[in-house]
DNA sequence: CCTGGAAACGGATAGCTCATCCGTATGTGT
DNA sequence: ACACATACGGATGAGCTATCCGTTTCCAGG
């Protein structure tokens, strides 16, 4: 196996930076476009990422890392329901900030590896957390590891359903997860 | 202007019972499955409705009156919370029980005229209720008239999120909707 | 240098779905 | 029965995803 060749290095990082540019846009993320925009053929996109949703990933990857590196440092926290309720607030904040999130969030399990692998990461993660602070006694007994997740999701898209522009969205955000923290709380 | 012709008017009814089982089914309904199903040309299904979601729309309509309906009928309950959480468990409940509303709930303002009146007119309901278990004292004054369809939104999305099949939707809405209701609760 | 061949590129092309258009068929009032 | 508006069907075009293969580019070894 020889190592990449410098060009097929530097395609690689340039269509990441164009797929990047265009989902922070809002835009729908086609490959053309990418193509097209990166000044380069499709079938070279292709070869790089072999889906969409491949692209995606790559695109979304580092703010699932730094997410799941979230996590971990929570757990380190003293206080079991403030470390539970900041987890969650990170978890919103990086779903409404960054659409790509959003859509590999929303992908079916298993179709998209990397992915699959940090959501269980970040899930177990959570379900530590929830465990300490429902052993505190500050979380509802009723609540099960696998509501996180949803419930996260719901956030996000009842925060999208809300918004008009991405301006507001942070603010949106917060305002429902304190909500549902209220909910939540024993 | 002449009446509509009778084989038309039939065809309406029967594409119109087509996407309802289709929607029913979970299939994203395609024009294409629906005139197949309903053994008639692409083009019948087009002069009928113009786009997928006209269809949709004509396929939700019922449901989104209904839940208006309930919307009229709660504002005559004694107990202003009461009515206000019955009203929002209506929507819930309707939301994971038929596709359609969520797609048509999704579809942005104004290309659904239909839609944008019944939302409107739930959300005007929806205020009312609110307002009257706000000034009971029963609701968080922080919770604004534009959060109710959002959350309900958000969710109906997180049940769909966590739910494997149909069969225990139902539940797992009416477990977050407490949630959220707790959060709600002044 | 220069050259051979693997690796990468580009874009024509196939397949799919949505939507349109128009020649044909059908229903309806006279 | 006839004429003509109305409605039907499916061929067709447009846009997107994904593939395939002839051409170009990189990079060791001579």
């Amino acid at each position: 196996m020889t190592p990449q060749r410098k060009d097929a290095a530097r395609n690689w990082e340039h269509i990441l930076t164009v797929a990047r540019e265009l989902v922070d846009e809002g835009t729908p993320l086609q490959l053309n476009d990418v193509a097209r925009r990166a000044g380069l053929g499709v079938g070279t996109i292709y070869r790089h990422f072999p889906t969409t949703e491949a692209l995606l990933e790559t695109v979304a990857t580092p703010c699932l890392e730094a997410l799941a590196g979230h996590g971990e440092q929570a757990l380190t926290h003293d206080d079991p329901w403030k470390a539970f309720a900041d987890f969650l607030t990170r978890l919103v904040e990086g779903q409404v900030t960054d659409p790509a999130l959003v859509k590999v969030a929303a992908t079916a399990q298993d179709v998209l590896p990397r992915t699959t692998e940090l959501k269980a990461q970040i899930l177990a993660t959570g379900a530590k957390l929830l465990a300490r602070a429902r052993d505190a006694g500050t979380v509802r007994p009723d609540v099960h590891d696998d509501d996180l997740v949803p419930l996260m999701c719901g956030i996000s898209y009842a925060t999208y359903v809300h918004s008009a522009g991405p301006a507001d969205r942070l603010a949106t955000a917060r305002r429902y997860l304190e909500t549902l923290l209220r909910g939540l709380h024993a």
